[in-house]
DNA sequence: AAAAAAC
């Protein structure tokens, strides 16, 4: 047995610190119970090992060791005090005696004896572990992170109540109720004093310009801007007959079921339209009736788009009469074909090959997917779309603009860039859209804003658009905009019915399964978080645990940005991991789920993040997940969001959670990281693939392709 | 206070 000894190891080794007196397997020194661990199991002092001994050869290597100062539980020549011969003491315990046997003996110093008689109600743990405080009846004994530490006056003592409305005061509304006030979300009330506010019901057909504005639009500082043609007062007359002959959908949104939205994502081809397979502008369409061009009229009803959302039929008449429009509509309710068709008929009339309509979008996601609306439309009435953002070649672009572009759908960074460069060029720009307007307005943006609002001449049209519309667009429109009328179609809800709403209470430790078991219910779900690592790190966890997700935000290339939107698109990954890069505008067919798995920065975030489901009268669950120290906040954004929903505390694998969202325990495989990125590829075999792009055909082609061009062509249409 | 938006 050579481990037994140190002699077996290196004498330098054993020199050099002390020799252990037996080894592990491994070699490395075992544990040594000291004389008070002995005696606490029970054994008498060591009989052999305790150290070195130069009669049994131990340490004999190591010369000069017996000259190491004595010790008095050294079991040699017992110390003067404990000699036969010394003054003997009362309180002695002779059980330290030497002369006693060995196992006997209690070596341990005095200290760390405990001399006393055994007592079976003694506690005898270290004074830090015992607590000495005199027994109070109503000492809360709980362990201190069970404890609620903080003043009377701070906690809440009082038994629960179901009933009790335990927000705190700055969150309650402890007014007497009245019938007739607005409780709406302060962002959706209109304070304006009465005589501001038009109540009446919206009619499409009404002219809401002030009374000495209505035969000529504008002052003479902006002439009509409809020149071409006097389109105005030729719809009209239109618009009268389709009224009186009840047409126009004037039922409430929810109540609608119109197949298809505007925001579809995937029209592939704008030559998919063809003009002469059109269905006409039947009696009854109800955007014939709106005044639009014939045409556009049978290429929307050709994609069986015949029925004008509320927002659409609201804000049409407005744009295409050429007024400046502030237009709301709930998340998913068509916006872009709310400013998009007007705009597009307005510039069919009129030259070609000088940019005279902006789109301003605050994400590159979102402008593909505008121009991807608007684009096949746009051929149909004879205009060329471009495409503007960052992130992708400049070569299209710039060729774009070469060859004369009627539109431009941009972000707005690359489209300043491209003014600066000289190549766009936007002094006969007769339309602007901000669409997200209140998101375009936001700080960090309005500067790029007002730089392309500034290029545009001041004549023009502008038309603002968004789902939360509020007063933070005041400035812009103060700025920018003449005389606008305000449409609002939301029936003072802020989500749409059909969507339903969960706060899920967690604990911080079960938040991450929790995420995964919801993340693992079938059909697409989209989780958002507040940061990009975040992103990362969420969707890295998901696949860690057999849950095919991948993160979207800004961080990425354009490249892997558009690859994962598409392979979501596709299904073939399921679960989206994004920050907000992908809470506004992005349409998703069939997105059933969004889990917010960071809480939204603001209730206006919390519609946005929402409005990815349940679009276009489809369903869907918003989850949102709350830790402890959240739990006020997120009582807050829902509230503000004008949701009624309160908390539910849930724990993983919890049947509730299972039930509200679907959620499955996630039972695969890791994915590796190697299989992710197969699955997100660029489309190399996507021939007939749905991709968020498509082949922009404007006039003369006025677009190629996108970044890394050269995709293959085709591809069916989406229904 | 993060994210987005140009290179």
């Amino acid at each position: 047995m050579p481990n037994r000894s140190t002699s077996s190891r290196p004498a330098g080794a054993a020199a050099a610190k002390k020799a252990p007196k037996s080894h592990k397997a491994d070699g490395t020194a075992k544990k040594r119970w000291s004389a008070a661990e002995r005696a606490d199991r029970g054994h008498g002092p060591r009989r052999s090992g305790g150290r070195p001994r130069s009669e049994s050869g131990f340490g004999a290597d190591r010369p000069g060791r017996d000259e190491t100062p004595r010790r008095f539980d050294r079991d040699e020549a017992p110390r003067r005090s404990d000699r036969e011969d010394a003054p003997r003491r009362s309180d002695r315990d002779d059980r330290a005696r030497t002369d006693r046997p060995r196992f006997e003996r209690d070596d341990r110093r005095r200290f760390e004896r405990d001399d006393r008689p055994r007592r079976f109600d003694r506690d005898d743990r270290p004074r830090f572990e015992r607590d000495d405080r005199p027994r109070r009846f109503d000492r809360d004994e709980r362990p201190r992170f069970e404890r609620d530490d903080r003043p009377r006056f701070e906690r809440d003592d009082r038994p629960r109540r179901f009933d009790r409305d335990d927000r705190p005061r700055f969150e309650r509304d402890d007014r007497p109720r009245r019938f007739d006030r607005d409780e709406r979300p302060r962002f959706e009330r209109d304070d304006r004093p009465r005589f501001e506010r038009d109540d009446r019901p919206r009619r499409f057909d009404r002219d809401d310009r002030p009374s000495g504005d209505r035969e000529h639009r504008r002052g003479a500082s902006r002439p009509p801007v409809d020149q071409h043609g006097g389109r105005r007062h030729e719809s009209r007359p239109h618009r009268f007959a389709e009224r009186a002959s009840g047409a126009g959908d004037r039922r409430p949104e929810w109540q609608q079921v119109v197949e298809g939205t505007e925001d579809q994502m995937s029209w592939t081809e704008a030559a998919a339209v063809d003009v002469t397979e059109l269905a006409t502008a039947e009696e009854g369409n109800g955007f014939a009736a709106l005044g639009l061009p014939g045409v556009l009229v049978g290429a929307l009803a050709s994609q069986g788009i015949t029925t004008p959302f509320p927002i659409q039929a609201a804000t049409i008449p407005d744009a295409l009469a050429g007024r400046d429009v502030l237009g709301r509509g709930q998340t998913g309710s068509g916006k872009t074909l709310g400013f998009g068709l007007p705009m597009l008929s307005r510039l069919a009339d009129g030259p070609r090959g000088r940019t005279r309509g902006v789109v301003l979008v605050p994400t590159r996601e979102l402008a593909m997917q505008v121009a991807d609306v608007l684009s096949p439309l746009a051929s149909t009435v004879g205009l060329s779309v471009v495409l503007v953002a960052g992130g992708m070649a400049y070569g299209p672009q710039l060729k774009a603009f070469d060859r004369g572009v009627d539109v431009v759908v941009a972000t707005p960074g690359r489209l300043i860039d491209l003014m600066d460069q000289g190549a766009a060029d936007l002094s006969s720009v007769e339309i602007t859209v901000l669409d997200e307007a209140d998101h375009m307005a936001d700080l960090g943006f309005l500067p790029d804003v007002r730089r392309v609002l500034d290029s545009v001449p001041p004549t023009g049209q502008r038309l603002l658009f968004s789902a939360t519309l509020d007063r933070g667009v005041d400035t812009v429109v103060r700025e920018y905009l003449d005389d606008p009328v305000t449409h609002e179609v939301d029936s003072g809800q802020a989500t749409v019915s059909t969507m339903a709403h969960h706060v899920f209470q967690v604990k911080p430790y079960e938040k991450q399964t929790i995420t995964a078991e919801v993340a693992n219910r079938e059909g697409r779900t989209v989780l958002f978080v507040r940061t990009q690592r975040g992103a990362d790190r969420v969707a890295s966890q998901l696949r860690e645990v057999g849950v095919m997700a991948g993160a979207l935000h800004g961080g990425l290339t354009q490249g892997a940005r558009s690859r994962i939107l598409s392979a979501f698109k596709e299904g073939t990954v399921p679960v989206l991991v994004a920050t907000d890069v992908a809470a506004r505008g992005i349409h998703v067919d069939e997105v059933s789920l969004v889990l917010q798995v960071d809480p939204p920065m603001g209730p206006k975030d919390y519609l946005h993040r929402a409005g990815r489901t349940a679009r276009a009268g489809g369903e869907g669950a918003v989850v949102t997940l709350s830790l402890p120290h959240q739990r006020r906040e997120v009582a807050r954004l829902v509230k503000q969001a004008g949701v009624a929903t309160v908390a539910q505390d849930v724990s993983a694998d919890d049947e509730q959670v299972y039930r509200a969202t679907g959620a499955r325990k996630p039972s695969r495989p890791a994915i590796e990281d190697a299989e992710y990125e197969r699955m997100i590829a660029p489309p190399v075999k996507a021939r007939g693939s749905r991709r968020p792009g498509g082949q922009f055909r404007g006039r003369g082609r006025a677009q190629g392709g996108r970044q890394g061009g050269g995709r293959p062509r085709g591809g069916h249409r989406p229904v």
